[in-house]
RNA sequence: GGGGGCAUAGCCCAGUCGGUUAGAGCGCUUGCUUCACACGCAAGAGGCCACUGGUUCGAGUCCAGUUGUCCCCACCA
């Protein structure tokens, strides 16, 4: 038996603990049949600066998962990944370098974005280490590795091939600011003060007043609707209107969808300044006027305001109404705008040839599938079915950016017809491989598609990705679905919904079986933990050189599943360091007496304290077995909590502690009774923490325990799977601690210390126990110093 | 505007199938220390279970509505 040390270690302790598991192997994931699989699909992290206390908050819930899948005896898939390509990544570096992408060569510029991802992911992987993270760093992976890219450009190939994925041109939504298209999935909503401008149309030479908020599209203008039941419009429908400053005609049409209580109940339709304006654009076979470029200025054909960004373009424009008396008035509103998630800057409509994966003609499989996926907690999966049953645009995969997988078609110069890549030559690059094949038009010249395909269709194949890694193991098969997905609640529109879409396109099933979605950690009430916010001063590392690894994960652990929670630096280090501090302590108590222990004797008779204990515990067990198989780590620690620290400690030891102290007084035999009971409970509370504290229970087990359960590190013992708990011995044990209560409130109600005598101890309690009383009185003396027993016994 | 969560002690939160007197922890008050732990032990004070109705022998729990709060989605004419 090693010694304890006074106080226990913590970070330093940590660090040599962490590098023992490494030397073992501990939780390095084996090929092996003989257990079931728990496959875990854990979100690779965006690249896109450094972690906060907010990611080690998810992270470490599910961590916590598969610590227990583990010590349940599943043979646990738990990898690692990093999603580092994309928009995200190269704002990142364009953020550290200075350097604009569209300013330098495309290869240049991705291999700085290499350079400054390998440099996040080394950090990212040395915070999850001093974690604790028993994932196996060999399943890592990175979606810009060759081999993600691979089943990345294959899943674009097949989904094609299969008319899934498909080319148009048509009018998409564009990031003027990143020069790309864009998904819906990456729209944010953001209030912003504008002026609704009331214009001047006329029809037939008298005006027709018209509100809009984008004065700048006047020129953009394709028609004017109003609502069909309108009465004051009911004349001017099928009638010409006239565009002011530009004086064209066009048609005045009248459409359910426009607001008779809006601005003037007079819509203009512009291209394109809504989403409204392409259905009706489309709905009413209306023409494509140019206004606005992919760049964000007005288009040079456009009078007035040509080669002007769009606000300046505005301004002026409203200017020009003004001084020749087109503008009936300006009201000052609120509204809310679309902005790119990643920049913040509004978002355009414009025209151009996407790539897209069909996903409004599949809403009724979508639907179903998320019917099949069991979500954690159960009513995460409303922001699913909301999003899906909203969605307006078919998944846009092309991005006119530089660093991702890149897209891999070429166009026939002649017929612009797509030919899609070799799938034995991926991945490639069509900018630097020429396409070798011949067009069905006999055209043997090709132009090699510049894009690259949006994050999110990458990582969204994780889990093709880890069956492919899970394949070197020879584990493939039924890999598929995967046990579960951990992730936060903020990306079940994107990562959940996308990694769905792709499995059903791919598998015709779900990705995983459970979805277990996290909750943030914020700030204070509706503030996200942010550097832009200036409240994220504080580092993860920070964090657990000043309190410990351990002491975060406990804090961790008390969230609810799904719910957030606010950062609270002093209640994580006060309960935290109270919890690991009582743990040491009592397993230092409780292997001082476990120095002589023999696990394989059995003593001549069991005390029925002593069984009881170990019912409370086989209880606990299950209890908390329960909780966490449904992912709520915090409800088991609470179950744990209470019997380690109330029954445990404050109960059991205490009643017991003369009978371990003294055997030449309380027999050897009693003695070998209670050793059975503490070994066994504690034992088993270590096994049960080990899932929240690993490194502190390790470093208890591997002083006391190790040697007598005959395996080297708690992290490969097993939970029991106990009988369920006598009821009779369990309400033993509550009619126990009532006496000793009540003799305890005695002493305190009358200043005396505990260790004070007193003539006697009433035993109130069920007359049917009276047998285990007995059984119990030389431990109740002892504990209570009473002279004398009594008995009262009820029915 | 649509959807969802939450509302229980001063604070942060549990409360299972509807069932005795509503539960921890922090904080507060009081008492107790050689023999694992004062980062401890024991005791105590502290509740219109948001509000209004309903179902029921019985409601913190179930149903309907109201209010407050947070989140998701939409609103861009």
């Amino acid at each position: 038996m090693e010694e304890f040390e006074k106080r226990y270690g913590g970070v330093a302790v940590e660090r040599e603990i962490q590098k023992y598991w490494e030397d073992q192997g501990i939780y390095e994931y084996r090929a092996d049949r003989s257990r079931p699989l728990f496959s875990i699909d854990t979100p690779p992290p965006t690249v896109s600066g450094s972690l906060h206390i907010g990611h080690i908050f998810s992270y470490t819930q599910a961590e916590m998962i598969a610590r227990f899948r583990r010590m349940q005896g599943y043979s646990v898939y738990y990898p690692f990944g990093f999603d580092d390509n994309g928009l995200p990544s190269e704002r990142l570096v364009e953020k550290e370098t200075g350097i604009r992408a569209n300013e330098t060569s495309r290869s240049a510029f991705c291999d700085r974005c290499i350079e400054t991802v390998r440099k996040y992911e080394a950090e990212f992987v040395a915070l999850w280490k001093s974690m604790g993270f028993s994932c196996d760093w060999k399943l890592q992976y990175s979606t810009v590795s060759r081999s993600a890219q691979r089943l990345s450009q294959r899943s674009f190939i097949e989904l094609a091939a299969a008319g899934h994925a498909y080319i148009k041109e048509s009018p998409v939504l564009w990031c003027t600011e990143c020069r790309t298209s864009i998904a819906q999935a990456e729209l944010d909503a953001r209030s912003v003060d504008a002026f609704f401008h009331h214009v001047a149309f006329s029809v037939d030479g008298e005006v027709l007043e018209i509100a809009t908020t984008r004065p700048e599209l006047l020129y953009g203008v394709v028609c004017v609707l109003v609502n069909p039941d309108d009465p004051r419009y009911s004349g001017l429908i099928g009638r010409k209107a006239k565009v002011p400053l530009y004086d064209f005609e066009v048609p005045l049409l009248a459409d359910d969808k426009v607001a008779a209580d809006k601005g003037t109940g007079a819509v203009m339709c512009a291209t394109f300044g809504d989403t409204t304006d392409v259905e009706w654009v489309s709905q009413y076979g209306l023409p494509y006027r140019k206004a606005l470029l992919p760049d964000g200025s007005m288009a040079p054909e456009v009078p007035f305001v040509a080669g002007l960004g769009v606000k300046a373009a505005r301004e002026e424009i409203v200017r020009l109404l003004k001084g020749r008396g087109l503008l009936v008035r300006s009201e000052r509103i609120t509204h809310a705008v679309s902005v790119h998630e990643r920049c913040g800057a509004e978002v355009e409509i414009v025209p151009s040839r996407q790539w897209y994966i069909d996903v409004l003609g599949k809403k009724g499989e979508l639907l179903e599938a998320g019917d099949r996926v069991r979500w954690y907690p159960a009513h995460m999966k409303s922001r699913y079915v909301n999003w899906v049953e909203n969605l307006k645009w078919d998944w846009c995969i092309s991005r006119q950016r530089y660093f991702g997988v890149p897209i891999p078609v070429w166009y026939c110069a002649k017929c612009a017809r797509p030919a899609f890549a070799d799938l034995s030559s991926l991945p490639v690059n069509p900018l630097e491989t020429a396409y070798s094949g011949v067009c069905e038009c006999g055209c043997t010249e090709f132009v090699p598609d510049s894009a690259v395909l949006d994050t999110w269709a990458t990582s969204s194949i994780s889990p093709m990705i880890n069956l492919d890694k899970a394949s070197e193991y020879g584990m493939g098969d039924g890999f598929m679905p995967m046990s579960m997905r951990t992730q936060a609640h903020e990306i079940i529109r994107t990562w959940a919904f996308y990694t769905i879409v792709k499995s059903l396109y791919h598998t015709g099933d779900i990705p995983w079986k459970d979805a277990m979605i996290c909750g943030f950690v914020l700030a204070k009430p509706g503030e996200k933990i942010s550097k832009s916010k200036g409240n994220a001063d504080l580092t993860p590392q920070a964090l657990i050189d000043s309190c410990s690894a351990d002491a975060i994960r406990y804090w961790v652990a008390g969230a609810r599943l799904g719910t957030d929670t606010f950062f609270d630096q002093g209640e994580m280090t006060e309960l935290s360091g109270r919890f690991m501090t009582k743990l040491w302590n009592s397993s230092k108590f409780v292997c001082s007496h476990l120095g002589d222990f023999d696990p394989l004797r059995e003593p001549a008779e069991t005390k029925p304290i002593d069984r009881w204990i170990v019912e409370r515990t086989n209880e606990t067990i299950a209890q908390a077995a329960a909780f966490l198989g449904e992912y709520e780590a915090g409800l088991a620690r609470k179950a744990i909590d209470e019997l380690f620290w109330k029954d445990l400690c404050d109960n059991y030891i205490e009643i017991v502690k003369e009978r371990l102290y003294q055997p030449d007084i309380y027999g050897a035999e009693a003695r070998l009774s209670a050793q059975r009971s503490i070994y066994y409970c504690l034992l088993n509370v270590l096994k049960m923490y080990a899932v929240y504290v690993p490194h502190l229970t390790e470093c208890i087990y591997r002083k006391g325990f190790d040697r007598l359960v005959g395996i080297d590190s708690i992290h490969l013992t097993q939970w029991e799977r106990p009988a369920p708990a006598d009821a009779e011995l369990l309400a033993f044990g509550e009619e126990l601690k009532a006496v000793v209560s009540e003799m305890r409130k005695h002493k305190s109600e009358n200043g005396l210390s505990m260790r004070a005598e007193v003539p006697s101890v009433t035993i109130r309690g069920s007359a049917r126990h009276e047998g285990w009383f007995r059984e119990t009185e030389a431990d109740l003396a002892a504990c209570s110093h009473a002279r004398e027993l009594v008995y009262d016994l009820g029915s």
